[in-house]
DNA sequence: CCGAGCGAAATGGCCACACGCGTTA
DNA sequence: AATAACGCGTGTGGCCATTTCGCTC
């Protein structure tokens, strides 16, 4: 969707180019400066001194290219202008039901190494989705999966925040509070792997991460309790992708909590992408009544099995059972690929295959692989028993 | 409690197919 | 302007053989 207005907006050519270097497209919008600027001139602008680094700029919008960006559209990982976020999000009701968030000005110097600061990073990270410029260092990251591993440990994210808030805190100055459920929905929601987002700048970040592996954290969370459950590893094609978006939908809500604070505003909902139309957000949920519409390929009913009729009248004791059986199901989630046993993968992969598929071992392969094992026997002390 | 036997589950890469979207007639 | 046909890109499920798991006796 908004890949394609962003590429025909480049490829017209009606991108504005940079007010300073006239050759660029221009990246962001400098409020200060009342000037377009591209990735290369802002950084070399405002990294210049402190005073410029202190200028707020703001992403130029991805549709048109020719404006500052008011809304960050989370659903589409897009940062739109007010006149491009009406004309897409007007589109169709689906498009209208896109979560958006107030853009919030960039301050410090986007482009250069990550911030000594720690206190900064909500600073830095409240750029927005598109944060593909890759300031974030692999500390963000790192305490990221860790507030999202030890969130998966709160049973009732509400009621443990008082207690155990120093469980997601680790000092980043990410302070989640009540918020803390609101985070499980989000971190939940970047497990969806329906933001395509394909724009230059996530290609980049795509190749730089084939470069940086360190930035994938093992997922160590709890799959269900087997011994010989192994981690899946993040290495290329479609697990990374949704590595990668994740990494990205995790800033925007870096940006959102920023915006949360910043407004004074209690209400926030999630966001809900074209892929989540089946799976019920918490707002909704105490309204689920009768109606519950057969989800699409890829979610997870929420009820699953025969359909249950819902009592139109539910005690509050019994709706609060509901919503932490849900909410539990969501922390169990995974849009991933688990591997369950990692034997068995290791055979597959050494498995021989025609055309992908598993092929049967020939009887050349099969007289190898017990000249190997006898060898193995033999270099290893075992007596020798012939097996035919 | 232990071992044998058996059925089911699981594993990855490729390909065919379906679907959506844009373009053209 | 509306419609159908076509092409292209993307996503998804099925298939395959073999090993391992889990249950029963």
């Amino acid at each position: 969707m908004m890949e394609e207005e962003s590429s025909d907006a480049g490829a017209s050519g009606w991108a504005r180019v940079c007010d300073t270097c006239r050759s660029a497209a221009c990246t962001v919008y400098c409020r200060a400066d009342s000037a377009y600027l591209c990735t290369g001139c802002d950084a070399r602008i405002h990294a210049a001194n402190r005073v410029a680094s202190r200028h707020e700029r703001v992403w130029v919008c991805e549709a048109c290219e020719r404006a500052p960006a008011a809304f960050l559209c989370k659903a589409d990982a897009a940062s739109l202008c007010t006149a491009c976020d009406a004309d897409i999000h007007s589109a169709n009701p689906l498009a209208r039901r896109h979560h958006r968030v107030p853009i919030l000005p960039i301050s410090g110097c986007l482009y250069g190494p990550p911030a000594t600061n720690p206190s900064g990073s909500l600073t830095a990270t409240a750029a927005g989705g598109d944060t593909a410029d890759g300031f974030l260092g692999d500390e963000t990251i790192d305490e990221e999966d860790e507030d999202e591993a030890a969130s998966w440990l709160l049973l009732n994210p509400v009621k443990n925040s008082n207690g155990n808030n120093n469980n997601n805190n680790h000092g980043n100055g990410f302070l989640f509070g009540g918020d803390a459920d609101e985070y499980l929905d989000f971190a939940e929601y970047n497990s969806c792997g329906d933001n395509q987002f394909a724009d230059p700048y996530n290609q980049q970040q795509q190749q730089k991460q084939q470069h940086q592996q360190h930035y994938v954290v093992p997922q160590q969370k709890n799959y269900g309790g087997g011994d010989s459950i192994v981690p899946v590893q993040y290495g290329e094609g479609k697990t990374h992708q949704l590595q990668q978006q994740g990494y990205q939908l995790g800033l925007e809500y870096e940006s959102s909590k920023a915006a949360h604070s910043y407004n004074g505003s209690t209400s926030y909902s999630v966001s809900v992408s074209s892929m989540d139309v089946g799976v019920v957000p918490d707002s909704t949920m105490s309204d689920i009544s009768i109606s519950h519409p057969r989800p699409p390929k890829g979610t997870i009913d929420l009820f699953s099995g025969p359909p249950i009729q819902m009592p139109s009248q539910l005690t509050p004791m019994d709706r609060e059972a509901r919503v932490l059986r849900y909410r539990e199901k969501k922390k169990t989630r995974k849009f991933e690929k688990t591997i369950r046993y990692a034997s068995r993968k290791a055979y597959a992969e050494t498995r021989p295959r025609i055309k992908g598929r598993f092929a049967k071992r020939t009887d050349v392969e099969v007289e190898v692989e017990q000249m190997f094992s006898t060898a193995l026997m033999a270099e290893t002390g075992y007596g020798i028993v012939p097996s035919f």
